[in-house]
DNA sequence: TGAACATTTGGCAAATTAGCCAAATGATCA
DNA sequence: TGATCATTTGGCTAATTTGCCAAATGTTCA
């Protein structure tokens, strides 16, 4: 019981990464091979390769061998609306904070103080 | 526009640690105050302020002073949907686990290797 | 004001993760 | 078979993250 945060966490860990979320929303529009992504992601193939197995074992990508490549792909489907979500989320955020500046409020302690 | 995988990464980032899931968790059902989410996670007050404070930067939750508590509340409800998925994609995984070992498949190499 | 409680912050050692290179493995094709 | 390409693995150092303790801060209430 105490085991289902864990296999939560090693999800969330796996997408806490910008190159492996990179990795991920390349793969929203279908499967690549890890040479297409290498070019995406400016690091050594192996960099991108532990990335890729770091997505897999968290069951997040699949892949396939094609002749010499492999090809990855999304498998978990509800990643592509959680990151649309994220996305409205943080633009939001990014209005909200662009409205206070205009607004005139100390640009430091805005977000890290307690309203009162 | 690279900034975009940055802050992405950053929430899931925040959702990465056992202990700060089960916290959102908690909050789930409602606003909690640091004394009780550290019953809920077995650690040292400071650990768990520390990981909330993980979450707030990173906009998943809120938090409010209330008298000498302060309480946190998810702030990002999308969270919930997603978690949900995650459940079902993990029980699912798990199922198929369970039947690949009726089977008799290999346990070892059954989910590191490619199909063929 | 001072004691007791709630929370955060600073600082440090231990654990984990990232990224590179080199080497291994596997596939293709002449 | 040997050359070449695609990918993974091992190993190592650097960077980041964790979690505890001690100390600081803020609140309540006598």
């Amino acid at each position: 019981m105490q085991n289902k945060h864990a296999f939560r966490s090693k999800i969330f860990k796996a997408l806490g990464h910008p190159s492996r979320i990179l990795l991920v929303d390349a793969l929203l529009q279908g499967a690549r091979c890890v040479c297409e992504l290498r070019e995406l992601v400016n690091a050594d193939v192996s960099t991108v390769s532990k990335h890729l197995s770091v997505l897999r074992e968290a069951g997040v990508v699949d892949c396939e061998k094609r002749g010499a490549n492999v090809y990855y792909s999304l498998r978990m489907e509800c990643v592509r609306g959680f990151l649309a979500c994220v996305d409205r989320f943080n633009a939001r955020r990014a209005e909200e904070h662009a409205c206070l500046l205009c607004k005139g409020v100390e640009s430091q302690e805005r977000e890290s103080k307690f309203g009162e």
